[in-house]
DNA sequence: ATTATTTATTGCAATATTACGATATATTTT
DNA sequence: AAAATATATCGTAATATTGCAATAAATAAT
C-alpha cells in the first residue's frame, strides 16, 4: 500500500493532519519563524539564512503556500512572503481546540 | 538525497518538527482525539473504532509513544494508553509560543 | 537586445512513510 | 498444558518526501 486512507477519517481530522504535516519539517519551522520574526514580508533572504539549496527552499515555500500558511506576492524581480493571517488564526483555533481538549486528571496509566 | 539535514537547524526547530510530524497523520489525530474524549485510559478499542488493521494501529501507537505524546501500561492481556501529561503540556507551550509569535499587522503582501 | 538577478520547475537518487498479512509474544482462561 | 485474547514485530509492496543540480521563466539593469 503506502498511501494514507483518508476516506476513513473525518474532514476535520484530514485537514488538521495536512496543516500539521506542512509545518512538520525543521526547514519549514525555520522559514515560518523567520517570516514571523521579521514582522514583515521577506523577499529572498531565506537562501542566505538557511543552509539549503535554492531549489529546496523554493519547494518548501511551495508546500507552505499550498497549505495556506503563507502567501506571496511578486515584487519586481523577487517574491515576498508573509503569513496568511486568516489561515494562521484558523490553525491556532483548531490546535487550541485539539490540544486544549485534554485536561490532565488523576493519571490512569 | 532524501534525508532531512537536521544538523543545520536548531534543537528547538528539530524537536518541534518531530512532535508535529508525530501528529501529522489523520489516524494519529483520530487516536489522540479518541484517547482525549474517553477521558481515561483506553485499552484496545481502537481497532474496532478506526477502520485500520491491527498492525497498522499498533505502528501508529508506537510512533505516538516514541514522540512522548502518549504512554501505555500493560493491563493484564491488553495495553492501556493515555496522554502523557507533562509532554502534552510542553507541546502546548511550545506551539503557543510558535503560533502566538505572529501578530497580524497591516498586511504587507 | 544582452546580461544579471531572482524564483520556479524538472528530473532523479536516496530515504521515509503507510498499510497489511503473517507471525511472534505475553497473559488469562479453561 | 492447551486454547483464547490482545498487542507487537517482521517483511514487503506501494507511495511520498527530501535534497540538489540543471534548467527554465520572468523582470530589471545596462
Amino acid at each position: 500500500m503506502g498511501l494514507t486512507r483518508t476516506e476513513i477519517f473525518t474532514k476535520e481530522q484530514n485537514e488538521l493532519a495536512i496543516l500539521l504535516k506542512a509545518m512538520a519539517h525543521p526547514a519549514r519551522v525555520a522559514i515560518l519563524q523567520h517570516i514571523i520574526a521579521s514582522k514583515t514580508c521577506i523577499c529572498g533572504d531565506l537562501v542566505d539564512e538557511l543552509g539549503l539549496a535554492q531549489a529546496t527552499i523554493s519547494q518548501h515555500l511551495k508546500e507552505l503556500k499550498n497549505a495556506g500558511l503563507i502567501q506571496g506576492t511578486i515584487e519586481g524581480v523577487s517574491v515576498c512572503y508573509c503569513i496568511n493571517p486568516e489561515n494562521w488564526e484558523k490553525l491556532k483555533n483548531q490546535l487550541n481546540l485539539f490540544l486544549g481538549g485534554y485536561v490532565a486528571s488523576a493519571s490512569c496509566c
